[in-house]
DNA sequence: CACCCTAACATTTTT
DNA sequence: TGTTAGGGTG
């Protein structure tokens, strides 16, 4: 019993417990993985189970990788029939195998938000839907929602929002296609449905585990319910102060309520923190505590002497990103960056950081923003293969077909989309055009080379290895003199691109990919955390949502500013949204091992205008706490330098008073007036401050005025009157 | 149909 | 400020 070693009570009992369905409740930094992949160790083991019956869900492929590896490493590194795998992934796999249950083919294609989008525009376009009214984006949040709700049968309450959603699945399925949420909708749809398939998987897996729990929204959690016999060996883990998905239709309650979802459920808290520093932790459940809509838990750690928490106000996101890109580079050498991270709201908030760092000379890794299977490059090479298993997916099949440019546009795509309604399947749309001689010969001349070539790159899909086959392809297309022929600029990068694409390919035949088929799975359903490298030494820059899971020696949570972080538009949304945006914020302190500071911006460009901001309520809360008392603004000389306990040489001094001496000068002149401010203009009336450009004499101020649109003035000579 | 220019829009988070 | 969608022209 040597994996026992190490663990402390309250994990230990939670390996062990064999007596129906469990909740671990784990803190951030409690040692959550290694209960679980012990647990798993122990059922082994002790042959509780067998590796075959052993189903765990995670949420990123990352998570699942480590987990796998974590046991089989244990067990002297050999291969494990162990089911570790995404939700995502695990229903991808289950329905290429059950799919006929529901009469339909097993080689469907799977549609990211991109191709989502695409679809409802079209689909907007053909009833003759201003987007403006009914924006896709919009429509896409409502489809998602009511896939997540758990109910198959389920539509959009408004019913011409209804009648849409019919006319978008229907679309999905004429082109065999499935979004991310019809993976999970159908497979509970089947698994309801058909009693001897459920009977078959909750046969085989007699014993689940879920990570990640507060994260899952109302059809996970059936579908986790549909694969547990009554009294099974269910064990969930997560943490409530971590929810931060309830905007992607997570439900809070499932783990809120998950004793009363099963009877004799048995609960387990890990408190105890591996992770962080006692002041640390102080601070992040000072945080939390401020939230309701919780189990009561406090983190504690050995390890009570730290640095204490340290705020860092700076004059514009200029100075944020600099101020801390001095601190790095001054307190940090090259082995270490890659314990460090800064952390934000939003991915817009990493150009500052971008720009300082790359003048500093600072290595860093942007984790999330463009994925890399969304770059155009990859895309477009992605279409052909994905046009070639799925005969039917006319959406890519377009997107082939314009790639290298084939003199066919949109005009064209209309006239073809006919033909492919009524033949049903990509090709045979195209030869029926080309036997009708449905457009001008120059078109049919291309549409007579594409049909042969996608015909040629279809066989050899079934026969040749993913790699073979895409050089193949880019061979054929000549594709990278295309790239450069588009824009010698990129051309060079997007190369690159393909080359990684490449080696992608060929490390997942390595692990067992043997066709396209296989392998396109596999590029829909990757994370952002999936793409962290973790090997080289680079500071990583990522969103909060993106940092989750991971930890850092130093934390900078930066643009802590009421509007920003909490996030103004999530607030609108909904009345609960502030104690998401505070467990968020718990997320991000909680990253932290040794040290943490929160920085913000008095002024912050946005849209172009600069704009006067206010610290964070989370900033305020915590100089209320006292933790760390910022610079008081008579004493500026002493200010950040002493708080960040920083040791820099007599030039690096100067250097950084300067940055400080930056945020004490003179208040510029922009006296009575902030953005939000009401006003009265003396000829267009009432409106809004929105913001101010520029400095000094010339500092113009934006207003906005309802209806009439938003208008720049110079400060000094607008005829403005506050209303109160 | 492709190219270029302008205007409008955007910044929440993403499997 | 940066990107992108749409309109107009060649």
């Amino acid at each position: 019993m040597n994996y026992l070693e190490g663990l402390n009570e309250e994990q230990e009992a939670a390996v062990l417990y064999q007596g129906g369905p469990l909740l671990i409740l784990a803190g951030a930094g409690s040692g959550k993985t290694r209960v679980i992949t012990t647990r798993i160790v122990h059922q082994i083991e002790s042959d509780i189970a067998s590796p075959y019956e052993i189903l765990a869900m995670t949420f990123t492929n990352k998570a699942a990788r480590e987990m796998k590896s974590r046991i089989e490493q244990y067990f002297g590194g050999d291969r494990l029939d162990l089911s570790i795998t995404t939700f995502h992934s695990f229903c991808a796999r289950f329905l290429r195998r059950e799919m006929a249950y529901l009469d339909r083919e097993t080689n469907f294609a799977i549609f990211d938000s991109q191709d989502q989008m695409g679809v409802i525009k079209r689909l907007l376009k053909e009833k003759g839907i201003v987007e403006k009214r009914e924006p896709p984006n919009r429509l896409r949040t409502i489809f998602s929602n009511t896939k997540n709700s758990g109910d198959v049968t389920a539509e959009p309450g408004n019913e011409f929002h209804a009648s849409l959603y019919r006319a978008y699945n229907d679309n999905l399925k004429r082109q065999n296609a499935l979004d991310f949420d019809d993976l999970i909708m159908l497979t509970c749809h089947i698994l309801t449905e058909f009693e001897d398939c459920r009977n078959r998987y909750q046969n085989r897996f007699r014993h689940m585990l879920v990570d990640e729990f507060q994260d899952t929204n109302k059809a996970q959690f059936k579908l986790i319910q549909l694969l547990t016999v009554a009294d099974g060996d269910l064990c969930v883990v997560g943490d409530e102060d971590q929810s931060i998905y309830g905007w992607r239709g997570a439900d809070i309650n499932n783990i809120l309520d998950f004793r009363h979802s099963y009877s004799g459920v048995k609960t387990f808290k890990l408190e105890r923190n591996y992770r962080s520093t006692q002041p640390i932790l102080d601070f992040a459940n000072a945080v939390i505590a401020k939230n309701l809509n919780r189990h009561e838990k406090k983190l504690w750690t050995e390890v009570k002497e730290g640095e204490s928490v340290q705020i860092l106000p700076a004059q514009n996101e200029r100075d944020e990103a600099s101020l801390i890109g001095n601190v790095i580079s001054r307190q940090l050498t090259p082995p270490q960056y890659r314990e460090c991270a800064i952390l934000f709201r939003a991915n817009y908030l990493s150009r500052s950081f971008e720009d300082a760092f790359r003048r500093l000379g600072i290595p860093y890794q942007l984790v999330g923003g463009l994925k890399f299977y969304d770059r155009k490059e990859i895309k477009d090479l992605l279409a052909y293969a994905r046009a070639v298993v799925n005969p039917r997916d006319w959406t890519s099949c377009c997107r082939a077909l314009g790639v290298p440019s084939r003199s066919i546009g949109a005009r064209s795509l209309e006239l073809l989309t006919p033909y492919f309604k009524t033949e049903g399947q990509s090709l045979l749309a195209l030869k029926k055009a080309l036997a009708d001689k449905a457009l001008r010969p120059k078109q049919l001349n291309a549409i007579k080379t594409f049909v042969p070539l996608l015909e040629k790159f279809s066989e050899k899909a079934t026969s040749e290895r993913p790699s073979v086959w895409l050089q193949g392809l880019i061979d054929a297309l000549d594709y990278r003199a295309y790239l450069e022929r588009e824009d010698e600029g990129s051309a060079e990068f997007r190369v690159q691109n393909i080359d990684e694409l490449m080696s992608a390919m060929s490390e997942l035949e390595q692990q067992g990919v043997e066709t396209m088929a296989h392998f396109m799975d596999y590029t829909a359903l990757v994370s952002d955390q999936d793409e962290l490298d973790d090997d080289c030494d680079k500071i990583s820059l990522m969103t909060v949502h993106a940092a989750k899971g991971l930890e850092f020696d130093h934390v900078f949570v930066v643009g802590l500013e009421e509007g920003v972080f909490p996030n103004q538009r999530a607030m609108e949304d909904s009345p609960n949204a502030l104690e998401e945006e505070r467990r968020l914020f718990y997320v991000a302190a909680t990253r932290a091992k040794r040290r943490l500071v929160l920085s913000h911006a008095q002024y912050r460009q946005t849209f172009g205008t600069r704009a006067r901001t206010f610290p964070s309520r989370f900033v305020r809360e915590a100089k209320r706490q006292a933790i760390a008392p910022g610079p008081s603004t008579d004493s500026p000389k002493k200010s950040r330098i002493g708080d960040l306990g920083l040791q820099l040489s007599l030039i690096e001094q100067q250097l950084a008073s300067k940055d400080v001496s930056v945020e004490f000068r003179p208040a510029l002149k922009q006296p009575r007036y902030r953005p939000g401010d009401s006003v009265e203009h003396a000829t267009f009336g009432a409106g809004r401050i929105v913001g101010f450009l520029g400095r000094g004499t010339g500092t113009k101020v934006s207003i906005h005025f309802a209806g009439k649109g938003t208008k720049l003035f110079y400060l000094d000579r607008v005829p403005l009157k506050k209303i109160e």
